[in-house]
DNA sequence: TAAAAATACTCCATAGGTATTTTAT
DNA sequence: ATAAAATACCTATGGAGTATTTTTA
């Protein structure tokens, strides 16, 4: 038996159904059927009387669930009071990290780090890749988010995710519903993207894709936000490229496609040699929490 | 983080010493290194300062020491808990087996039932493998240990375990001495073995053995006892052939000496529509711990 | 130098995935 | 007919093994 099996067992019973406790979990539904005969087997007690229609907890099962509960309380407990004992929930740490890299690596990881480490100080600073090569050399941050290329001299690297491309359509547009395109069928549009200066690797990055699938896009407007670069593909200026990240922004009006293209990948850089604790937490937790995201 | 990491830890933490902490675990040394490591690259703590001729415990690592045995300790409450809510800590369980695999198996794994199931009835009868599969089916034992053949209609088995043969030698005896043996080399000994009615199954691989390598012993001398049999052999009446676990019971003055040649299967029988909820849990149990036993 | 932990690699068991079947409403 | 769990099968991660290197008393 492992905290595995318990966690699969808590939010089990709290859903009363392995499709949508299986989701919770983020995995698929089998598996979960599985580790949960695998415990009730070890246990030798059937936890849940599961008619197709309804899963219902045993009575034993109930027992169960509140001594779980306990259990699971405990060792996070004892997790929290390590962390406090090594005096890490207090201490800060300062993040660069690009715009895009900030949407899709920061908003979900943050909320994780300010969970387990409460007392930190937690500081985030947008930056292009070059100022954030610097600034990790000279201390200024201690972690940093980039799309390549950028300067890795010195520093540890690792790549987080690979982010997809997604075309921005006017809802109008005749490839606005498709599940997907080809980059090639945008060869002849006009172009409304952001400016380079804001976040130039991500931009490069763009265009590169373009040139891969064989045209230079007319770029017809550049905007400093991704709002503005949003409203005017809105108001039927042009079309838009951006990563798939930004599709949990929703928009009215305006669809979001993704494209077959190589991906932007964004990778974290930090030294290995800072002697700021907290530092290493933080790469530990992006690290498996890019590991869950990457197989998805 | 999974319990594994937590039992690893407590075990290290009470022995202050990787290679004896791992034999505990019945492990190796390098993957518990592993695992302690990846334990606290997780919590972002470490948890024991090693120089290599010492381990001690960090602070933080004392402090993580009292909380995990405390969650520890609540996991096995809520097991003891739902298996008495499941009312799984009273009731009866008969098993039946020969006497060879009493020693090799139920030795072992009996005192973990004892252990998990507190409140069962526990009988243990010797039988000869014939009197099992009709006790089987007629639900006089709930559980069977054989060494093949026999007859398996009905019943759901399983190999537990083939244990090696060894033989036994006077003291005096040339090659008392050595690490292990070809079964040819006994060929022209005299043979004391136990009496073929008291094990039947047993007595004819033992037989068998001596056929495979090529020759027919010469039996001087029978016994109903184990203990007879080996009186007989210290007396220097003949040599003898036994299943290697007869070789955790010390004997004065008569050597053990492992044999090449194949081994003496223990299967594990049992009726999967047997009402008896506590078998299901007492098979469970023997298999995990077969699993554990056939890696070693 | 010897004893113990760490490292390098190899392997396989199994957690988890996808596709499909079964079952109850 | 449909929704949900179970089953069958497959893949690949990583836990654990063996062999070796590193370290320091």
């Amino acid at each position: 038996m492992e905290l595995r099996h318990l966690r699969y067992f808590v939010t089990l019973a709290e859903e009363l159904n392995f499709t949508r406790a299986a989701k919770r979990l983020n995995m698929a539904q089998p598996p979960l059927s599985q580790q949960i005969q695998q415990l009730e087997r070890e246990l030798g007690v059937q936890l849940f009387k599961r008619s197709n229609r309804r899963v219902e907890l045993t009575y034993a099962g109930q027992v169960f669930q509140v001594e779980v509960r306990s259990a699971m309380e405990q060792v996070e407990r004892a997790v929290r009071a390590v962390r406090r004992a090594d005096g890490r929930d207090c201490g800060h740490l300062t993040v660069g990290a690009g715009v895009m890299p900030i949407q899709s690596v920061l908003t979900r990881v943050v909320p994780l780090f300010r969970k387990e480490f409460p007392g930190v100080d937690f500081r985030l600073r947008e930056l292009v890749p070059q100022d954030q090569s610097h600034m990790l050399r000279d201390g200024s941050i201690d972690v940093g988010f980039v799309i390549p290329p950028f300067d890795q001299a010195e520093l540890s690297t690792e790549l987080v995710l690979t982010d997809g491309i997604v075309a921005w359509l006017p809802g109008s547009h005749e490839l606005a519903k498709k599940h997907s395109l080809e980059l090639k069928a945008l060869e002849n549009e006009r172009f409304v993207l952001p400016d380079r200066n804001w976040a130039p690797t991500y931009f490069d990055h763009l265009i590169m894709a373009c040139r891969e699938a064989g045209f230079s896009p007319n770029i017809v407007h550049t905007g400093n936000e991704f709002q503005t670069v949003i409203t005017l593909i809105g108001a039927g200026l042009g079309v838009g490229l951006a990563a798939a990240s930004t599709r949990t922004i929703p928009v009215e009006g305006v669809h979001s496609v993704p494209v077959h293209s190589a991906g932007i990948p964004v990778w974290m850089a930090w030294r290995a040699d800072n002697k700021n604790p907290v530092a290493a937490g933080f790469v530990e937790m992006v690290r498996s929490h890019a590991r869950k995201l990457s197989h998805t």
